[in-house]
DNA sequence: GACTAATGTCCCAAGAATGTGACATATCTA
DNA sequence: TAGATATGTCACATTCTTGGGACATTAGTC
């Protein structure tokens, strides 16, 4: 069964993502709870928000972590590591949202380095190996293909969400594009 | 010289940009005026976005013109609509914001329908036409292209702002990745 | 200088969000 | 069932935001 706290956190996430200034009363109706509640869970917003990104960074990272052990092939482990982002979906995406909107900006600064470390350097360990075997392109650094990985999470994020996009093509195409986008010649 | 007016618009969209809920002080001390002053101006927080919307349309619509005016050249033309949308920069972030969050999606649908129309309209059957001579890929929608579109510029403006990739390479990256995303194979 | 429009300053009232205390209920467990 | 634990309910003070009234002050204009 789901505990409180798990409700509460779940809920935070889906609808922070949707506004990350929506009131804590928002959050707890979502979550089926008391407002009185959810401050007995969380004496603060700032804790709850702190929860939610541990929760984020243990979800992404054991749905990432098996991505990379999910083959030996580098590109197929890129790939893999793309589809995770995607499952993670909305808690990644708010996760990105918490790190570029300003207001969160001013956490200190070691905070923010540490929050994707694990992920970041297994990851950046493979684009830049793909890279050096020129599978990858070297037109373009491995910071810009950091954001671009990020975005087309994001991006097909969105498309879902609009409705715009069949959501049974939509992780083939995220795939297509971001594996050009970052100047893989073809794929099987 | 610039109104008064012009003043509290630019900060707005400014600072909406980076926090869509950030007070009317936050805005009105950005502009250098004082709260009551922006008041004058704008009698609802609703009217201030509603210029601002006004303005981003006026600044991108006439941006993206003349970058299809600026070729003969379908793909030619792409190129320049993408560094169009880079240049209206933080605009074009703000704008995409305000209707892909909730809370404004609730605006009537006439409203957002219309709001992108001109130029998305052409921009449409720039698309479709090199989707048809097989410049660009038809293995993805026409819709995800748009997407990707919108995502290439707001990675752009993420990229310069989180310092991460240079300015300089910037554009270049994004045309590179954004032609390659939509299976465009290679370019002068 | 006198008159007018624009802006700043100060004040206020309504509303929303936050965090907390006190106490009633409900739910679980020995 | 009795006792403990978790939740709900209500009430409250506090703070922030918003919008606007009243009036002083500054810039322009004739």
């Amino acid at each position: 069964m789901e505990t409180t706290e798990r409700k509460i956190i779940e809920a935070a996430i889906f609808i922070f993502n949707a506004d990350p200034s929506a009131s804590l009363e928002t959050v707890a109706d979502k979550a089926g709870v008391n407002r009185r509640t959810l401050h007995r869970y969380f004496n603060d917003r700032m804790q709850l928000l702190e929860h939610c990104k541990k929760d984020m960074m243990q979800t992404c990272q054991a749905a990432m972590s098996q991505a990379f052990s999910s083959s030996k092939e580098p590109l197929k482990q890129l790939e893999m590591t793309l589809y995770a982002g995607i499952d993670c979906g909305a808690k990644y995406a708010f996760l990105d949202q918490l790190y570029s909107r300003t207001s969160y900006q001013q956490l200190p600064p070691e905070e923010r380095e540490t929050t994707f470390d694990t992920i970041k350097s297994q990851w950046f360990k493979l684009v830049m190996e793909l890279q050096k075997q020129q599978v990858i392109s070297n037109e373009i650094s491995t910071a810009w293909i950091f954001l671009l990985f990020g975005s087309m999470i994001s991006n097909t994020i969105r498309a879902v969400h609009s409705g715009d996009v069949a959501p049974n093509d939509v992780k083939k195409f995220a795939w297509f594009s971001f594996s050009k986008s970052i100047g893989i010649k073809s794929h099987e």
